[in-house]
Order: structure tokens, then C-alpha cells, then sequence
DNA sequence: CAACCACTTTACGTTAACGTCAACGTCGTC
DNA sequence: GACGACGTTGACGTTAACGTAAAGTGGTTG
């Protein structure tokens, strides 16, 4: 704040580098598709901690960041408390005790033969779809010759 | 059917040919490690209709894999109730018409498009957790060697 | 200034997917 | 014939992840 400018309170925002640049609850509500209370559900849970401006919550970056890495880890089917307890590991790593360290290396593997878990699920659902296909597509053409 | 055989009641079940098993729901639950209460309660929605011998259920080769298909599909994060209206259009496949057949595809598909989503998400978090596990490792680094 | 947003907190409601418990029937066996 | 293992129905309980409604705050806009 060494250059007092004309306070410009009401820029739009629109051009500011991304990592400057803060959000409303609303906005973020928006861009993510979820709802203002889904967002402030996460944050009671620990998953987010927006700066506050007077009463309302103003969010950065890191905020949006964070949202989307949880939002990512539901579609995959982890529970808001799992996600949360890796974030809470993440941010106490640079002083983290060995024995934390391990823990948190522990979760990972453990998250990543879910992962490889999924994409096997994922390779086996996607053949029984082709074949669910296929055999409605035979019937339809049964459907259009007979018709 | 043309050759009555000797009624083996009793026997173990063990080597009989795969299609011809049944199951008891006991059996059904430790093989894919879930409670009975699960499986009445999938019944209950819909997604499994055992025979009935007086009270008890006993549960074919059909069961099985649809159970199967049903855990899968939970697995990869869809609901029992969007699991039950794929299982219910398949079963009314052979005589459905072709509304229904093409309301088929089209759930097919938005699946198919979940999945994709899927595959991307799973990519990007091993990325994640790749980078995570990096720091967590140059962290356990540096406390091996001060120490 | 009134009206209108967007935001806030508090609190109770809701849905899915089971868990848990009670009370009972049916085997095989010791 | 008591016992234990397994099965049944019915009903109520529980947890996660929000939805929804009420009541208030703060800024701007006609």
C-alpha cells in the first residue's frame, strides 16, 4: 500500500491477474455450479477458510482452488470428511512430524489403489454398456424392418 | 429337464456347473462382502427379485451378477435408483418399444459421458496426489538429514 | 427514503442407504 | 428338547450432505 490510489472499490475485477483477483460466495457459486449454502456447508466442515471481510466471506484463489479439488474428490466418491482430512494434512506438511508424514503417504496410496480401483470399474461398466447398446440397437432395427 | 435325475438335495453345491448354483443370502453376502440387510434392502428397491422357497430366498446365477453389476455401479457413484432404471429397461428390452428403447440410449450415453468425466478426474488427481506425495517425501528428506 | 439486492446466521427438514433391534420360524445336532 | 446357526418381517435409528425458511445486515439505486 505504498501507492495510495483513488480507491477503486467498485472495479469490475475483470482484468486483474488471477492470482489477485477474489470472489464473492455468489460468484463461486455460480462458476462451480453448487449452491451459496453448499459453500458454506463446506467451510463449517473444515474444507474451506475464506478471509472475512466484516461479516461476509470474501474468497481467494487458493479458496477457489481448494473448492474445485473438492469438488473433484466428490465425483469421485470421497466422503467431504476424507477430503478434508487430507487437506488438514497438507497444509500441517511443512511441520509436520515423520509420523504424520507417513500417515498422510499412507492415505495417498491408499486413495490411489482406489483410483485404480475405479478404472477398472470404469473399463468393465463401459463393455456392459457396449453390449446393453448393442442389443437395443439390434431391437430397433428389429422394431423398424417390421414395421 | 429330459433326464431326471437322482434329486441331490444335499449335496455341497460345490461342483455343480456355474449356472445351475444357487445361493443363500448368507453366502451372497460374505462372497461380496456386504451385510444381508444390504441385499434385502436392494431388493426392497427393486434391483434383485429372488425365488422364493416358503419364507427364504434363494438367489441364481442371474442374482449374482446383477448384484455384482449393482455394487459396480455404486462403486462408480450412481445412485440405486439410477441403477434400478437401467436394470428395469434391460429386463423390458425384448418387447420394448421404441420410446423406451431410445430413452435406453440416451441413459446410456449420459453414463458413458459420466464416465469420461470420471477417467479425466481420476487423471488430474493422480496428478495431485503425485505432487502431494512429492513434497511429502522431500519434507521426510530433509528431517531424515537434519536429524 | 424505500426498495432491492446479495450476503449473513440459526435452526429445523429431507433424502439415501443402510444399521440395529425385537420377535419369530426352521433346521441339524448333541 | 434345548441350543445355535441361519433365515424372516417390521419398525425405528443413524449418518452424510445438503435444502429451506426465518430474520437480520449492508450497500446502491431509482
Amino acid at each position: 500500500m505504498s501507492t495510495p490510489k483513488p480507491e477503486a472499490t467498485l472495479a469490475v475485477n475483470g482484468s486483474l491477474p488471477r492470482h489477485r483477483r477474489t470472489y464473492s460466495i455468489g460468484e463461486l457459486a455460480r462458476m462451480f455450479e453448487v449452491t451459496p449454502r453448499t459453500i458454506r456447508f463446506y467451510e463449517q466442515e473444515g474444507l474451506l477458510a475464506p478471509e472475512r471481510r466484516g461479516q461476509t466471506r470474501i474468497y481467494h484463489e487458493k479458496d477457489r482452488v481448494r473448492l474445485k479439488l473438492t469438488l473433484r474428490g466428490k465425483r469421485l466418491g470421497f466422503s467431504l470428511a476424507e477430503i478434508r482430512e487430507v487437506i488438514e494434512m497438507y497444509d500441517a506438511m511443512p511441520d509436520g512430524n515423520a509420523r504424520q508424514l507417513r500417515r498422510l503417504l499412507e492415505i495417498l496410496a491408499d486413495k490411489r489403489n482406489n483410483m485404480e480401483r475405479q478404472l477398472e470399474d470404469i473399463r468393465l461398466m463401459q463393455r456392459e454398456l457396449d453390449d446393453v447398446e448393442m442389443r437395443a440397437r439390434e431391437v430397433l432395427e428389429r422394431l423398424a424392418v417390421t414395421d
